[in-house]
DNA sequence: TTTAACCTTGGAGCCCACTCCAAGCTCAAA
DNA sequence: TTTGAGCTTGGAGTGGGCTCCAAGGTTAAA
């Protein structure tokens, strides 16, 4: 069982130490820990908790979700059917966003195909153009669905 | 010339007045102009202003990215070329922020398809075991397998 | 004339996830 | 023993886009 300072876990997860720390407010990790001066230890566990956040960040959710995942996972009551609900709804999360965007590209692509570009002056510009036109026309639709 | 209110303007844009005055702090819309009382009085072109933000936000600009597009629609010098090749940018940006979720998707659909759910231990869970997995090792890669 | 709705300003607060700082203590190497 | 890197704490700042508030002035309708 190896302990290790703040720096080396920072070091070892790349991320800050002050990352560290907040993460410690909020309590998604605890030291081990502490020496006799107030130094925080950690052992392996708090590398692989602090990969636990990272790929769950990277997967899109919160720091506030990953504390209940992480509060999931410390359980052995808990059985797959609660991680597989909020993963699903975190897939629903992900395709509305895909959506959404996926929308915004097309209009995007659909303005710059019509706009002819060149010396063209700006007034007669269909991307400003269209940013002027007060509701959606036709073929390109505007409103996003929530809100 | 119909000038309006403040509180006009809000209603008819959809937004509220605190949000037309901050958007004054960025100088983004100023009113036509004051009553003796301090009143601001906007005319239509406040509208089309207000209409020209709302949009270019839902197609995912910065504010300070619409004040520039507003300079650009101000001049009479610019060519079609810039608003064209801001508009590019964007595409990309947005293409880019479109592959990351959708590799996200991805991993998200690949983890719930391999959780068995139900009343399995969460111990075996395949989720948390991705979440804890120090890389991305062989049966689940991060990257896309097709595409 | 009264009242209620509207307007004014400056400034603070919110959300999220950090990031930076100051003042001081501890530790390992030379 | 000295030096410099590393650690401690609490608190403030950042960014983007609002949102809310207090204290007071203005206006239109009844």
């Amino acid at each position: 069982m190896s302990a290790i300072t703040i720096g080396q876990l920072a070091e070892l997860s790349d991320v800050t130490t002050d990352t560290i720390r907040f993460y410690e407010k909020l309590k998604l990790l605890r030291p081990w820990q502490r020496t006799r001066s107030g130094y925080r230890l950690y052992d392996d566990s708090a590398v692989r908790r602090l990969t636990f956040i990272r790929k769950a960040k990277f997967l899109g959710f919160s720091l506030e979700e990953i504390k209940k995942l992480l509060a999931l996972n410390a359980t052995n009551t808990a059985s797959c059917d609660a991680m597989l609900k909020i993963t699903n709804a975190k897939i629903l999360e992900t395709r509305a966003k895909l959506q959404d965007l996926s929308r915004i590209r097309s209009i995007l692509s659909r303005l710059a195909k019509d706009c002819p570009g060149g010396t063209k002056p700006i007034s007669e510009c269909p991307i400003l153009e269209f940013l002027h036109s007060p509701k959606q026309r036709k073929p390109i639709s505007l409103k996003p669905r929530r809100r």
